[in-house]
DNA sequence: GGAAAGACTTGGAAAAATATTT
DNA sequence: AAATATTTTTCCAAGTCTTTCC
């Protein structure tokens, strides 16, 4: 037993299989976490104000003659704009070969990767991450996103294509630089400035930023919170993407996505044939207007089916017995998930005849049914890939968001859950116009 | 001065709990 | 109430970064 203040854990012991070492620490909703917890967003949000003196610092570095300088300065540029990780070097022998800034070789970048020729500026980035997370990227340098400095991208893209030329696939881009000399360099600028802070810094910013920017829109205030929270979901989106925050899509999703798939063929082909129908009434042919068919006798025989099974199940006493009952009920329901399919397919058709009135006003409810599943579809394809989790709880400063559900009224558990709640305790209490930049990091 | 150890944060998968649809 | 879909929680490995050791 002894007591130290300076470190957090409880207890230490080797693990033994690989010998590393493992911890008991307070739970994340414990003030003593929550304390760390607010200290790193704190120093975060002092770059809001040392950010600027860094980057002038770097823009001039990317010229400089020395080699280290210089290629400090580029690998601050990517850590700053492109989020990446640090990269510490690791035993490839025993570990997976992942990357970040400082590890990245020759082979992770392709010039050019379209083959667009002449004075193309993009890069495509692609190697694998922390937990062998692909990153995947074109960078375009010759965009306004990575100039709005003066050049500043168009010069990064220079010294990148120094750095990769002359160079076997294998070989380190940022051959002369390491994680901790990286750390050091940044430690002038501000004390405690690490490689890893940029991330939280550029999180936090771009959350804010994102939400300012869509209460700032004209209709915003006619939104209910629940659109409100829709959008501020969008934001959040922003900052894992940022991140690289991804999640791989369960075979479940993609049989979804799929299904959702042939449900909107289906229905804009529903709306075709209710187009045909309407010329067809203002032919006078409508005879041949197709009609439901088969779904009463089928849904009678259903419902049958289903009873019988249910009688099965209740008399049976033996395991065969048992066994067949559940057989016949499966079959039943096997049934009834054909009756759905049929009710589906001729959603769009009448009994009897329609009128050209029932006609057009179907169409119309069509129309409205189609844009809404493509927007529900476009939806969920563009985010099966992105986890919005790991930022919510590691980068976005809560304070944030607290804030944005006050100004809002929107109740903060539409944004975090219980154990957000809890962990995030000490950020509850913010003002409704609290906001992410220097001068709270005296709080 | 550089490598290894130690301490703490960050990461996605899977399980579990809830919500929504049928 | 059952089936499905979505969200939350749990788990522990994989990172970062500082301190210690040689």
């Amino acid at each position: 037993v002894r007591h130290d203040p300076r470190s957090q854990w409880l207890a230490t012991w080797k693990e033994n299989i690989n010998n590393q070492s493992k911890y008991m620490q307070l739970a994340a909703q414990s003030s003593f976490k929550g304390k760390s917890d607010r200290s790193k967003y704190n120093k975060a949000a002092r770059l809001c104000e040392k950010i600027v003196a860094i980057r002038k610092a770097y823009k001039r570095a990317l010229k400089s003659k020395d080699d280290e300088t210089k290629q400090l300065a580029t690998a601050t540029w990517v850590i700053d704009r492109l989020a990446l990780r640090v990269g510490g070097e690791k035993d490839t022998d025993e570990e997976a070969d992942t990357v970040g800034c400082c590890s990245l070789r020759v082979e992770h970048f392709h010039f050019d990767p379209n083959s667009e020729g002449g004075d193309n500026k993009e890069i495509e980035l692609e190697f694998l991450g922390k937990d062998s997370m692909l990153f995947k990227q074109t960078i375009n340098f010759g965009s306004d996103l990575y100039n709005e400095n003066n050049g500043m991208g168009i010069q990064v893209f220079k010294n990148l294509q120094k750095l990769c030329s002359k160079k076997s696939k294998s070989e380190q881009v940022f051959d002369a630089i390491n994680p901790s000399m990286l750390n050091n360099h940044l430690k002038q600028f501000m004390e405690g400035l690490s490689a890893k802070v940029f991330r939280t810094y550029n999180a936090s910013k771009t959350l804010q930023d994102e939400l300012r920017k869509k209460e700032e829109t004209g209709s915003w205030n006619n939104l209910t919170a629940a659109q409100k929270v829709v959008e501020y979901n969008n934001a959040n989106r922003e900052v894992a993407i940022l991140c690289n925050h991804q999640r791989t899509v369960s075979k479940a999703q993609e049989t979804q996505l799929e299904s959702l798939g042939t449900k909107l063929t289906t229905l804009s082909n529903q709306r075709k044939e209710l187009k045909r129908f309407l010329k067809l009434l203002n032919a006078g042919k409508s005879e041949k207007i197709r009609l439901k068919k088969d779904e009463k006798k089928l849904a009678e025989a259903v419902a049958k089916a289903l009873e019988k099974a249910k009688k099965m199940k209740d008399k049976a006493k033996t395991n065969e017995e048992k066994i067949k009952a559940t057989e016949f009920d499966e079959k039943a329901k096997l049934k009834r998930k054909e009756l759905t399919e049929l009710k589906f397919s001729q959603a769009h058709l009448w009994e009897k005849t329609p009128t050209s009135d029932q006609v057009i006003r179907k169409l119309e409810n069509w129309k409205k049914k189609i844009t809404k599943s493509e927007l529900d579809l476009k939806h969920k394809d563009d985010n099966k890939e992105v986890a919005l989790g790991t930022s919510k709880i590691n980068y976005m400063d809560p304070r944030i968001s607290v804030a944005w559900c006050k100004r809002n009224e929107v109740p903060i558990e539409k944004v975090f859950s219980k154990t957000l709640r809890d962990k995030f305790n000490w950020a509850m209490a913010v003002e409704p116009d609290w906001e992410f930049n220097a001068k709270i990091a005296n709080e």
